[in-house]
DNA sequence: TAAGGGTATATCAATCGCATAAACAACGAT
DNA sequence: ATCGTTGTTTATGCGATTGATATACCCTTA
C-alpha cells in the first residue's frame, strides 16, 4: 500500500479501541480517534468512518445524516444490536456497511478495503474521459490526443474540463458562460462559439464535422 | 414509473429464488435469473449481481474474478457459510458485500440500495424516463430511441423535458404554452399542436396512433 | 347521419442560430 | 523590444427551426 489512508474511528469503548487502534495501524492505516459525537463532528481529512452506535453523548446514528450533509465518504457501522430494523435504518440513513459485534478483525479489514476500493473505482471513473484518441484526465488537467499532449488556453481548458465533468450531459449556453466567464456573460453566446471553434480545431480530426464536442442546436454543447 | 434497474440473481435453490424473484420485482427491480455459472456468464445488461455461493456447476466465487475482469458492477454474495475466511476471501476477490443466510428481506433490500447508491445508478433512476424503446434522460438532456440518439429542436426539447418531469401527469395547453413559449402565448394552441406533431414524428413508431405522447382531448397532453 | 369543436399534418417562406474568417488589442515570454 | 499567443469584435454565408396558412381528420353529440 503506497500512501497512508486516514480512517476516523468513532468508538467510546476502551475494550474495542484498545484492540482496534493498534490493529488498524499495523495494517497501514492512520487513525483519528473520536470518543463521542462532539469529537467526531470536529474531525476532518479522513477517507472513511468506522462508527460505533453505542456512544455516551447520543445515538451514534445521528452522525450519519450529519456527515452525509457534506460528504460522501464511506461509513461502516459497528454495533452490538442484532435487530434487522437497526441495520436497515442505518443503511437507509446513508451508511455503507453494518458489522455486528462480535466481528473478526479480518472481516473488518476486508470490508474497509471494499469501501475504499469502491470510492477509488468511482474516482478513477470520474477523472478520466476517453473518446477515440482523445484522453482528458480531470485529476491532472492533462489533455492528450494520440498520445501527444495538447496545449489549451485557460478558457479552452476551463470549458473542456467543465464539459468533461459530465460527459454526455448537455450544458446550456448560459451554464457554460456563467461557469467559465462569470455570471455577467450569460448572454454573450458568440464568445462561446468562437472558443468552441478553437477547441474543435485542436481536438477534432475534422473540425468541420465534430465527433467529440457536439452542438445541441439552440441549447448548448456536450461531449460525446 | 421511472427506469427499472436490472439485477442479476445467480441462485440455484428454488426455495430461495421463488421467494426472492417476486420480492425483488415487487420493489421495482427487473431481475435476470441464472441457475448456474454458465447462465451467469452469458448474462449482460445488469446493474448489479446477487450471487449465491452454493451452485451446482462449481464454486460461485469463481464468478467474482471472472466478472471483475471486465466490469465494476457491485457484487453482493449470499452464503450459508459462517466462516470468516470465506467472507474475507470473497470480499478480497472483489465482492462488495457478504450476507449470511438466513437473512431478512429488508436487510437485503437495504444492502442492494447501498450498492446501487455507491455506483450512482440510484441517482439516474429518478432522472430517467423509459417507455418501450424510448429513453429520456433528464439529467443529461439526452433522448434516445432503440439506442439511437434523437436530435430535437429547442422547442421540442423543452416540451419533452417538461412533460417528462412528471410522467403520467396531464399538462394543460396553457401550462405548456406558458412554460415553453412564455406567458403571452397561452392562447396559441395551434403552436402546440404543430410541435407535438413534430415530436411524435420523431419518437413514436406510428405517429398516427401515439403510444407515448398522448392527447387529453380538450385539456392537454401527457406522457404514458 | 350530419354538424361542430377540437385535433393532426403538409407545405413554405421568414427568421434565427451557428460556424467561420478576418482584424485587432492586450498580454506575456524570450 | 519583438514575436507569438490569447481574448474580443465585427461581418457573412449557410442550414435548421419556426410559425403561418391551408387542408384533412376524429370524436362527440344531437
Amino acid at each position: 500500500m503506497s500512501q497512508q489512508v486516514t480512517l476516523l474511528l468513532v468508538e467510546d469503548d476502551p475494550g474495542v479501541y484498545q484492540f482496534l487502534l493498534p490493529a488498524l495501524s499495523a495494517h497501514g492505516y492512520r487513525v483519528q480517534h473520536a470518543r463521542d459525537l462532539a469529537q467526531a463532528r470536529e474531525a476532518n481529512g479522513f477517507a472513511m468512518v468506522i462508527l460505533d452506535l453505542g456512544l455516551p453523548d447520543g445515538q451514534g446514528e445521528q452522525f450519519i445524516p450529519h456527515l452525509r450533509g457534506f460528504s460522501d465518504v464511506p461509513i461502516l457501522v459497528l454495533s452490538a444490536r442484532q435487530d434487522e430494523l437497526d441495520k436497515v435504518h442505518c443503511l437507509n440513513l446513508g451508511a455503507d456497511d453494518y458489522l455486528m459485534k462480535p466481528f473478526g478483525l479480518q472481516e473488518l479489514l476486508a470490508r474497509i478495503q471494499v469501501a475504499l476500493r469502491r470510492t477509488a473505482i468511482m474516482q478513477m471513473r470520474d477523472h478520466v474521459y476517453q473518446h477515440q484518441s482523445l484522453v482528458i484526465n480531470r485529476a491532472t488537467g492533462m489533455v492528450s490526443k494520440q498520445g501527444a499532449i495538447l496545449h489549451l488556453s485557460p478558457i479552452e481548458h476551463a470549458l473542456l474540463m467543465l464539459l468533461a465533468s459530465k460527459p454526455g450531459t448537455i450544458f446550456t449556453h448560459s451554464q457554460l458562460l456563467a461557469q467559465v466567464w462569470g455570471p455577467d456573460y450569460i448572454d454573450d453566446t458568440h464568445y462561446l462559439r468562437i472558443h468552441i471553434g478553437r477547441l474543435r480545431a485542436k481536438l477534432e480530426d475534422q473540425p468541420s464535422s465534430p465527433q467529440t464536442l457536439l452542438t445541441e442546436l439552440g441549447i448548448g454543447y456536450r461531449l460525446a
